[in-house]
DNA sequence: GTCTATAATCGGATAGAC
DNA sequence: GTCTATCCGATTATAGAC
């Protein structure tokens, strides 16, 4: 891995875990181990080097997402694929944690790469919802886009549930309550 | 309004917006409009003086909620209102917000609010569902604390959609997405 | 490409005068 | 109670040698 890459991925980890603000560019280079000059000739600050480091988080995220999103089966599988994937719960989300930083909201090239992620996210499960109106899955007054808000909404919010508790059982309960709603079979009562 | 208070409530502001890390305490004095000497003398520090922030509005998070959620009506209509209350979406929840601020999950103390606050939420919401249950409003193999789970989530997610977006648009559309599947004329297909 | 030196400002306080 | 002085390390770089 070259030092470039190295300097991405201590800074994508430290976003993760301290956001933007709480994450200087010292922290970055000891845990890249390289030195103040290396950063400086690689990137031109910190900013720069944050927006690499946020893209590759935002491609890295829509990749794993496509493939639970692009499995095979009925729209309510794969959306109940979506919300129960593995997960690193009480990191919460690498990219969603971003939109709670004063400095990426406030930069239009910051927020950009999230806000872009963001916006796949609910376009790509409002086809799978729409896809599950389509087949008898789902109620036909169901808005697409409105619950594909609250599946994304409910793992987002899921995080924050868990990291106030320090435990993992909030995500799984609030996910678990949009799947009952949701359930074909509950829906039918 | 005392110093003391001046200084409670710039810090309250100054968390909304920046989050502890973001925080200094030049920052909170010049928004208080006291000295060095001031805040010194009142708190002992920053985490001081940001725990006595976080208890206050958690406080306030408690009245507001609960005056929504003590309103009369059918079970459906209350945590309507609870999710089209009037919220100033782009700053988040004051609350929800500190749960991504590595210093406030790393001390028991500066969480120990913001858990109280949340979990009291589920708690109340729970409450709601299932006399929503009891009265036939909702499907009764719903478990209750699994949808005030996913109603508190939706709301905190709600939050980071739109921040993302820069716009309101997106916690409106979460928030409709879970009416819909809760509502039961919807339930009732 | 990487290293060290330097620097202005901020962060988070303590000490003591008033 | 409030003010000013002082302190030490961190932040976010720039300059120039190697």
């Amino acid at each position: 891995m070259s030092t470039s890459d190295r300097l991405i991925e201590a800074t994508r980890e430290l976003l993760w875990e301290r956001g933007y603000v709480g994450t200087s560019p010292k922290a970055i280079q000891q845990h890249a181990g390289a030195g103040q000059g290396s950063m400086y000739h690689h990137f031109a600050g910190k900013p720069d080097l944050a927006l690499a480091a946020i893209r590759r988080t935002a491609q890295e995220l829509r990749g794993t997402a496509g493939r639970v999103l692009d499995a095979p089966g009925s729209a309510y599988e794969r959306i109940s694929g979506y919300l129960l994937r593995e997960r690193d719960v009480l990191r919460g989300c690498p990219v969603g944690r971003l939109t709670m930083d004063p400095e990426v909201v406030a930069s239009d090239e910051l927020r950009a790469p999230v806000d872009e992620t963001i916006a796949w996210l609910r376009g790509r499960l409002a086809e799978i919802v729409q896809e599950g109106v389509d087949r008898g899955e789902f109620d036909a007054r169901l808005v697409p886009e409105d619950i594909a808000a609250s599946i994304v909404a409910t793992v987002q919010g899921g995080y924050v549930l868990a990291r106030a508790s320090g435990s993992t059982e909030a995500f799984d309960a609030a996910a678990r309550g949009l799947l009952a709603l949701l359930s074909p079979r509950t829906a039918a009562s």
